[in-house]
DNA sequence: CCTGTCATGTCAGTTGTCTGACATGGGCAA
DNA sequence: TTGCCCATGTCAGACAACTGACATGACAGG
């Protein structure tokens, strides 16, 4: 079945190397987050936030790739402890922006140092041409992906 | 902090990127799965058998990235249901090899197709020399990660 | 021999994420 | 205006994966 055109080999699989890879950078990355008491989702909500200031719920949800009733759990936890801060009713339709509050700035300082340690670390090996192809084809991966989206679901 | 060299600016990250890339494929994956009543990790453990008969269940842990525990329970529950086979006592050691049932094998062709119709498609715009580079660079990631396990821990 | 170490299988409890559901607000067309 | 559709925020329950813990068997060293 593996060899004969319709399955999938797993030794020379790219979906299968991509998430290994992908794998092991989330394992990296609990590593270097566990010692600052904090999770990658929790580390990606604070990244998010900070470069894009006053995102709601729904788009951090899209940003870090889960729902948004998992990432509406976080929100309040983050906020209960301090390191978001949202106004209590939205001026304008439902969506309600986030801020970074000066805690959750400064705990993500150590942070966003820490996991950049991490990509350092994954791309030691690389040229910056190698990194440029990596990123341009895992680009081409997710947009072929997300084009025909839904198309193997009608056929 | 996105700029200054210590942080992670997520427009330009490969971490960011490879995330994004994996999740995308894991979506894909559920939505061909899911109308053949199985989930990615039920798959993942179905095909490495299939390739690797005999393996035990830490040895499939391992090759789909998750727990000996979630994989315990999984195993237990394929093997309620008749896709899988262990023996009730080990011959040597602790480790059980497991074994594809006919019922496994044949509930595995369809998944196995759909999936690799996934794969197809996200490799869609590529020739095949960028996609032997695309995973020689994901096998370089991965490699950097691994070979310096836990030195960030250490420091 | 036995003793420490390691890997394994498994049980139990906890945590994180998901699906399902509902109400609300904005935009658009009749 | 009214009605419809869509996105959003949120609650509740289900499910999957994780961590912690324990016992067992193989192996190497004393």
């Amino acid at each position: 079945m593996s060899q004969d055109g319709t399955g999938v080999d797993l030794e020379t699989s790219l979906g299968y190397l991509l998430k290994e890879a992908s794998s092991a950078l989330r394992t990296a990355m609990e590593a270097v987050l566990r010692p600052l008491g904090m999770t990658v989702t929790h580390y990606s909500c604070l990244e998010l936030l900070a470069q894009r200031p006053g995102l709601s719920n729904s788009e951090l949800a899209r940003g870090t790739f889960v729902t948004r009733q998992s990432m509406n759990v976080l929100l309040q936890a983050l906020e209960r402890d301090g390191f978001v801060t949202r106004p209590a009713e939205a001026r304008v339709g439902k969506a309600l922006p986030a801020q970074l509050t000066p805690r959750g700035r400064r705990s993500l300082e150590k942070a966003s140092a820490a996991v950049r340690s991490v990509e350092v670390r994954m791309l030691g090996g690389m040229s910056q041409q190698e990194q440029a192809e990596a990123f341009r084809l895992l680009r081409g991966m997710v947009d072929s992906l997300r084009s025909a989206e839904g198309d193997a679901t009608r056929g």
